[in-house]
DNA sequence: TTCGTAGTTGCAAAGATTTGCATAAACTTA
DNA sequence: TAAGTTTATGCAAATCTTTGCAACTACGAA
């Protein structure tokens, strides 16, 4: 099965409709290897789909998260980006506040973690948000820029 | 000492200046019980110091989690919100997304966690942003809205 | 296959946040 | 305390994101 189709198959199953923008601009976000911005997303998926509205693509990645389809991350300053989850690989974000470089960081104790605290407040939680910023291996070497 | 001042002490300690704007700014923010909206850290601090700019509460806010002296907390859809730390009672936040009410988790056990993924990744972790979304214990009885 | 309902979209406007630049203020040094 | 350097501020404009509303479309039921 294409790649856009079985997407759009989790879309249906977890009760969202699918429809040519939303396949679309899955498709976009899958096939980018790093995170991209919703002016990214928009530009790509207006190529095969014209018409397309910014406003579609910021209504879309909101459903899409709601629906654990993807992941956002938000740097300081800079605007918000997404990309595909991989259900076999939940990941957080690990930012270098100078130069700029994402990593990924296993989530699997974020996971457990998530799991205690449902125990001990009684919240049922569906997503967790996490950013770490630092600084990388690299930079922390370097003299203190300021 | 009085409350702003002690602040300003902190804000000088960690090596930024110490304007009217950013007293102001972070008495605001202290001095509210909740989360705080840029829009709403202006109005309260252009009481004190009229010729307030939003812009320099949205840059000052950004210096502040710099100097680590803020929380910021970003809902779904909703404006930034800011709230002051409290280095004896640091936290984490737990969002219903249905109801919108916040509550505040201990971060003790993340920041073991950071401390581990700085052993695993050579990262030095400076900030951990970390927000849970769910529902809250009322809410998850309610039959589903959609 | 057709119909009805509820969820989506495009558009335009509003709201939130960031940026460039000239001026002003804070802090260091003498 | 005055001068010089560096950083912060205000303003206006740009950018990013959300929202209201009318028209449109997906999809379950008939």
């Amino acid at each position: 099965m294409s790649c856009g189709k079985r997407l759009a198959e989790q879309l249906h199953e977890r009760g969202y409709r699918v429809t040519a923008q939303r396949t679309i601009i899955l498709e976009t976000i899958a096939h980018m290897e790093n995170h991209i911005s919703a002016q990214q997303v928009y530009e790509g998926a207006r190529e095969r789909l014209p018409g397309l509205n910014l406003a579609t693509v910021y209504r879309t990645v909101e459903s899409l998260k709601g629906a654990g389809m993807i992941n956002m991350l938000s740097t300081g300053g800079e605007p918000m980006r997404f990309s595909l989850c991989d259900p076999e690989h939940p990941h957080s974000h690990l930012v270098c506040r100078e130069c700029g470089s994402i990593f990924e960081l296993e989530a699997e104790e974020i996971e457990a973690f998530a799991r205690r605290v449902e125990e001990t407040t009684s919240f049922r939680i569906d997503s967790v948000h996490l950013t770490l910023e630092g600084l990388c291996q690299i930079c922390k070497q370097k003299p203190a820029a300021s």
